[in-house]
DNA sequence: CACGGATCCTGATGGC
DNA sequence: TGCCATCAGGATCCGT
């Protein structure tokens, strides 16, 4: 479910809700991607100022720390009253005067950690390298190409990289390059400016219409994946080899880059 | 220091 | 039905 859309749409789902809460109790399941970095009994009592988002990770600002919480590849986070004993992939509950935020996540890429405060060492390991976020002003075009000419492998890969820019994942990096007309092997360096701009506004165009639409959108499609035709919103490419493509009717290909599936269709993505 | 590959974990799916 | 291989929306670590 998490890339950019679906933790901003996570995160809009609970943040007015939590904020100014205050936690009774914090109890962590199995182990995650990393540990917590205190006891759970720690976080009681502390109150939930907001709920910010940097990339992929949600930050929970605490009256005395801040908890990071990354959702992997499998996770998902629920807000609600009354939720009962943890279920088998439950793997952390914070509880609080306003309801309780649970983490389920069956693969365990997922992550909650816990820093006392913004300049720890786990939060600059965790943060500190990441890009610019894609849906702020500070995403700018210009620099985004100057960025890009350092880069030598192939564009998608410095996509999913998450040191340029941030957010983009394996589904929305495919669909905007297929919005900008760039083949995903093309050498990122390679890219002129007018090419990088069109990805610039891609990328820009498929994050905020994901977070508009609930983030919903490429999954549900992703979802009914060779099942009936109701997702004409659906991915243009993503998860559509060998169908045809939307624009031009051309086959749409596959194929591996950094151990990820790429979709693009060859007639309308240049190298 | 940027790049490419291996790796963590569980579940769903498809072929035989 | 069982068994096995493959694949899945992420990101870090490690060798080169």
């Amino acid at each position: 479910m998490p890339e950019l859309p679906e933790v901003e749409v996570t995160r809009l789902s609970f943040a007015s809700r939590i904020s100014g809460a205050t936690v009774l109790s914090a109890s962590m399941g199995k182990p995650l991607r990393w540990p917590l970095g205190i006891a759970p009994e720690h976080l009681k009592g502390q109150r939930v100022l907001a709920v910010r988002r940097r990339g992929k990770y949600l930050l929970l600002d605490l009256s005395d720390g801040l908890l990071l919480v990354h959702l992997g590849m499998s996770g998902s986070l629920v807000f609600a009253q009354g939720l009962g004993e943890p279920g088998k992939h439950d793997h952390f509950d914070l509880q609080t005067t306003e309801g309780t935020l649970r983490l389920n996540d069956p693969r365990r890429f997922g992550a909650v950690v816990f820093a006392p405060d913004p300049s720890d060492a786990v939060v600059h390991k965790l943060l500190g390298h990441l890009g610019v976020e894609p849906l702020d002003e500070g995403f700018d075009a210009v620099a985004f190409h100057q960025a890009l000419q350092q880069r030598s492998a192939p564009i998608k890969q410095v996509l999913l990289a998450g040191d340029v820019v941030v957010g983009v994942g394996n589904i929305y990096a495919s669909e905007a390059l297929f919005l900008a007309g760039i083949r995903p092997t093309t050498r990122s360096k390679r890219l002129g400016r007018v090419r990088v701009q069109r990805l610039w506004q891609a990328i820009r165009q498929v994050l905020a219409l994901a977070v508009a639409q609930g983030g919903s959108t490429l999954r549900d499609f992703s979802n009914a994946h060779g099942e009936s035709g109701h997702f004409q919103q659906g991915a243009m490419v993503y998860g559509r080899a060998g169908q045809p493509c939307r624009q031009c009717a051309t086959p749409v290909r596959t194929l591996k880059q950094g151990q990820r599936s790429t979709f693009f269709c060859p007639q309308c993505q240049k190298p």
